[in-house]
DNA sequence: TCTGGGGTCCTAGGACCC
DNA sequence: TCTGGGGTCCTAGGACCC
């Protein structure tokens, strides 16, 4: 039994926030399953490399590089195609060590997470006992390694597992953050990429400690508001995110390479029919609507453009989903034959639950209780589980309270 | 055969409403 | 004659992450 209480108003002073971040993922999964990869340099996938083990990465390989460039670099690895269903197997199993280490866990994809164990010590440890114990059971019980960070912020926790890879565990103490965080190239700033690393050179920009000495407006002539806002915060190892659990997904989206050779319009209508039926299966069986559809497209030149049609009624429907795919295709139609298409995809977004049934009930706003009684008589009618959100309608906005099934 | 297949968040302009 | 401000939604593009 778990119990927490969060006041985000009030900055943490205690690194409890673990940041658990498996190495190498698929290339250590391969690893586990076949004892002669071991040792050895693996790269996962083809074309692409998706992964490359440690003694990969030695050899300056990284994802994502062209399969023969990896190749180049290191002619001796072995390469060995995707296994998705064992990834996502593994994912399974390392995430249930995870909630069952602490309730307030927050996944960011298959091999990472934020796990907030604040409140713990008594009942498991510090927080380093805590990662030290998840560490192992991670090895023992799906035998892949896995390196955790812990601070007292999520940002911290992340680069601290970056710097602690791999197969390691970083603490970063709250006295010596700037100490830690100041000297590190600006690159591990999560949200720099290489654009703004760039323009963060050209102003002679290069660790995080030459963002913290800038005054945040000249920052923002460089950057704009919010990421120059944000970046200054996080030089300054300031960052309110809390460790959010049950994060839903905002939309869903699938994705075909087709090369360069010209396709009829009959083979791209083909190739989204296809992507549909995929998306629509995994949209209903997330028991979720979408209303806005977006076409992706991908030029020969590497460039990106996208066309995209809300519609009134949410829907799941392959047939309706479909039929403003194909609109939304026409339209691009010459614009795929003037510049070369080499990627088709679609994506659905601006989701919903797909049984939401919406009741307004009145309840007296000055009488304490009034609403427990109005919520209680809806979760009589409909069993608490079903109940997952009131809205407060004032006399000129809404605010929505969201409830956790009992 | 140079560059996969998922995602998230931000910005900016225009339409429209009060 | 001159001239609002605040808000939401939609579309498109772009940076970034794993």
């Amino acid at each position: 039994m778990f119990v927490s209480i969060s006041h985000p108003a009030v900055p943490r002073t205690e690194a409890t926030i673990l940041h658990a971040d498996l190495d190498s993922f698929y290339a250590s999964v391969e690893q586990r399953d076949d004892p002669t990869l071991r040792g050895r340099p693996v790269l996962v996938g083809g074309g692409v490399v998706l992964a490359a083990s440690y003694e990969a990465k030695a050899f300056g390989v990284r994802s994502p590089m062209n399969g023969r460039e990896a190749l180049r670099l290191c002619p001796q690895a072995v390469v060995v195609g995707p296994r998705m269903s064992a990834y996502s197997e593994a994912s399974k199993a390392v995430f249930d060590i995870f909630r069952d280490t602490t309730p307030l866990v927050e996944g960011i994809s298959v091999d990472e997470a934020f796990l907030d164990v604040g409140g713990l010590r008594k009942i498991a440890g510090s927080p380093s006992d805590i990662a030290e114990k998840l560490r192992k059971r991670v090895r023992d019980e799906v035998g892949l390694p896995i390196t955790v960070g812990i601070a007292r912020t999520k940002f911290l926790a992340k680069v601290a597992s970056a710097v602690g890879k791999p197969d390691g565990l970083l603490l970063v103490p709250p006295e010596t953050e700037l100490e830690f965080l100041h000297p590190l190239p600006v690159e591990r700033l999560w949200g720099v990429g290489a654009v703004t690393a760039k323009n963060l050179h050209e102003h002679g920009i290069r660790t995080v400690g030459q963002i913290a000495e800038r005054n945040e407006s000249a920052l923002s002539s460089i950057l704009g508001q919010a990421s120059s806002r944000h970046l200054y915060a996080l030089s300054w190892a300031r960052d309110p995110r809390h460790v959010q659990v049950g994060k839903r997904r905002r939309s869903i989206g699938s994705q075909r390479a087709i090369g360069r050779r010209p396709r009829p319009p009959a083979e791209l209508d083909a190739i989204v029919v296809g992507i549909v039926e995929r998306l629509g299966k995994r949209l209903r069986a997330a028991h979720r609507v979408t209303r806005t559809i977006v076409l992706r497209l991908r030029f020969d030149d590497f460039t990106r453009a996208t066309r995209s049609r809300t519609v009134f009624e949410p829907t799941a429907r392959n047939d309706l989903i479909l039929q403003v795919a194909r609109g939304l295709l026409d339209d691009a139609l010459p614009l795929i034959a003037e510049r070369g298409c080499t990627l088709i995809g679609l994506s659905l977004s601006n989701l919903d639950d797909d049984n939401a049934i919406q009741l307004a009930l009145p309840f007296d706003a000055d009488s304490n209780g009034s609403l427990d009684c109005t919520i209680d008589s809806l979760r009589d009618r409909f069993g608490s589980a079903a109940v997952t959100k009131a809205v407060l309608i004032g006399r000129d906005q809404g605010m929505t309270v969201p409830m956790l099934p009992d």
